[in-house]
DNA sequence: ACGTGGACTTGGAAGAACTTGT
DNA sequence: ACAAGTTCTTCCAAGTCCACGT
């Protein structure tokens, strides 16, 4: 019927610790000269002082937003004397929070202890809730705190202040007959409502889009596993009758109808590439990123003729987080799509790549979903991205699958996720320290090598001593050098695996497929079937969030 | 039918915690 | 014991999709 539970208790949100003003010491500067700060302004100074050494403050929009809204928070003889950011100089304030996070780090065992014991006690006091009977992790129990609003990619809004969540902000869910939280001292909730038809406890709406923010249980409760098997579920219906909608959407290439021509192509762009829907989005208020069906005929280019290949789409645009897309595709035969090459070469590049003609607006992702909803009970544009990586992961665990050493299954696994992630364009900035673990790798593979080589005499010069003495004691030797060769040889080949893994993995994150878009009762499966521990592929919130597929999947389960 | 707000999933980065080698 | 390197966890932004109201 819709309702998510039956008997919801919390205690609340933990608020972000108030602002502790800077010792008199530390120093703002204008123009050159200290100028102490009221407490308001100084709170949002901070902010920016302890992003300095970050690039976003040496960016136009950043800058100018910021101070358009530390303006707002300052006293009018402030608001007076500061007006150019330029002349404002933070770096005291910098180096005293450089000094504070190193002094943390400096701090006594001792110290240390109390500090985690204390966020320990928060935890079991604030991060835990009844649901139905069960006791479930809250997923974030703490309120963002204020700072400065860091969009990705080139959002308008990023500078802007996101400002500090009273408890006058907050609107708690939880059941009529529970104890409800209690505001902290002298404040009110703005409001407590009993909604079982939703699963969050708490909600506020941020400052900079105006969107709303939850708190919700954690990946590991009961609601969140239910509805994360039922996903996959609804995947793996799609892989029954997915030869059926292809079929459908190759028919529909050729339709008389634009419409149904440019759905048909958003889809199979979807299926085959595994791009995401692209809703649409208001002008000015995000980044300029796109998904499918708000691709632009910028964003694409159509070569007759490429290398060996004939008809070529060359896909590069800026997708979700505002990753980079970059993708080549040799398209097949009917879906050179005469309209697809006529629109495109005659049309304006800000146009979508799916406008209408006929009706009066663009392909949407609405009326894509509604089509697909048709085709099969609960299928989205997500679902496919959802089937595409799981099935992929199956089909390679299958082709990797070997009676290999240990490290060499997880290569192979690794290798599987990494296929997912590539197809879903899962990217990550190459890690700070790549090139030097890279060389260090290395360093201790050669080392491993050098070993081996001097082993290796080693054993010769013990087989030659045998000859000679024919003797117990120098066939033990031949043997514990074999032994001992075996063992180098072993340690190396766990290096070299490592090294390619590595290697590989440059630039690819696999955590996202890993959590979102593959079956778990695959990894499972594998698992069981291989004999690999699954700590070795899924560490304890990951074991926690799939508890359910731990549970259920066998070594035979089919996606 | 359509547009908007709301709820929930998906996403990479940053920070914290742990491990390893010296 | 500690610094460096690696892995795990948290953070919060940015998507998807649906329900609801007009």
């Amino acid at each position: 019927d819709g309702s998510k539970w039956r008997f919801l208790e919390h205690k609340g949100p933990v608020f972000a610790p108030l602002y502790e003003p800077m010792p008199d010491k530390v120093k703002f500067y204008y123009d050159g000269k200290p100028m102490k700060l009221s407490a308001p302004a100084e709170e949002v100074a901070t902010f920016f002082a302890k992003m300095l050494d970050h690039e976003y403050t040496t960016k136009d929009i950043f800058r100018k937003n910021f101070f358009k809204d530390w303006r707002k928070e300052m006293t009018s003889e402030e608001k007076t004397k500061i007006t150019d950011l330029n002349k404002c100089n933070f770096s005291e304030m910098n180096e005293y929070f450089k000094a504070q996070s190193e002094a943390r780090k400096q701090m006594s065992k001792e110290e240390k202890q109390k500090i985690k014991e204390e966020n320990e006690r928060l935890l079991q006091e604030y991060g835990f809730c009844l649901m139905d009977n069960h006791k479930e992790r809250i997923g974030n129990f703490r309120i963002e705190p204020p700072g400065l609003f860091r969009g990705r990619g080139d959002h308008p809004k990023m500078g802007m202040l996101k400002r500090r969540i009273r408890p006058e902000d907050i609107i708690i869910n939880c059941s009529k007959d529970s104890k409800h939280p209690k505001p902290p001292p002298g404040t009110k909730w703005k409001e407590v409502r009993h909604d079982n038809k939703v699963t969050w406890l708490a909600s506020w709406t941020e400052n900079i889009q105006g969107s709303i923010k939850y708190i919700m249980l954690n990946p590991s409760s009961r609601i969140k596993g239910e509805k994360d098997w039922q996903k996959y579920e609804t995947a793996r219906r799609l892989k029954k009758c997915v030869d059926r909608i292809r079929t459908q959407y190759r028919d529909d290439w050729k339709s008389k109808e634009m419409r149904i021509r440019q759905r048909a192509v958003a889809l199979y762009f979807i299926d085959k590439l595994a791009l995401r829907a692209g809703n649409e989005k208001e002008e000015g208020e995000t980044a300029d990123t796109v998904g499918c069906c708000s691709l632009r005929v910028e964003h694409i280019k159509l070569y007759p003729k490429m290398d060996e290949q004939e008809y070529v789409v060359e896909f590069d645009f800026l997708g979700k987080d505002s990753i980079r897309y970059y993708n080549k595709i040799p398209v097949e035969k009917r879906v050179r799509l005469q309209h697809l090459f006529h629109s495109i070469s005659s049309a304006s590049p800000i146009c979508t790549l799916f406008p209408s003609f006929h009706s009066r607006c663009p392909l949407q992702t609405s009326i894509l979903n509604k089509h697909l909803q048709e085709l099969m009970d609960g299928l989205t544009a997500k679902v496919f991205r959802t089937y595409n990586a799981s099935i992929t992961l199956q089909q390679q665990l299958k082709e990797l699958a070997s009676d290999d050493s240990l490290p060499a299954k997880i290569l192979s696994y690794n290798r599987a996720n990494r296929a997912v992630a590539i197809l879903c364009n899962h990217q990550r900035a190459p890690p700070k320290t790549f090139e030097k673990s890279m060389q260090n790798l290395q360093t201790k593979i050669d080392e491993k090598q050098n070993q081996l080589s001097a082993a290796r005499k080693q054993l010769k010069a013990a087989k030659a001593d045998h000859k000679a003495s024919h003797d117990d004691k120098s066939k033990k030797a031949v043997e514990l050098k074999r032994k001992a060769i075996q063992r180098i040889e072993e340690q190396l080949m766990k290096l070299q695996v490592q090294a390619t893994d590595r290697e590989e993995n440059k630039q690819i994150a696999l955590g996202t497929s890993k959590l979102n878009y593959l079956d778990p009762r695959i990894s499972v499966a594998w698992c069981k079937k291989w004999d690999v521990p699954i700590e070795k592929i899924y560490n304890k919130t990951q074991r926690e969030k799939f508890a359910w597929a731990i549970d259920m999947a066998e070594k035979d389960y089919e996606f």
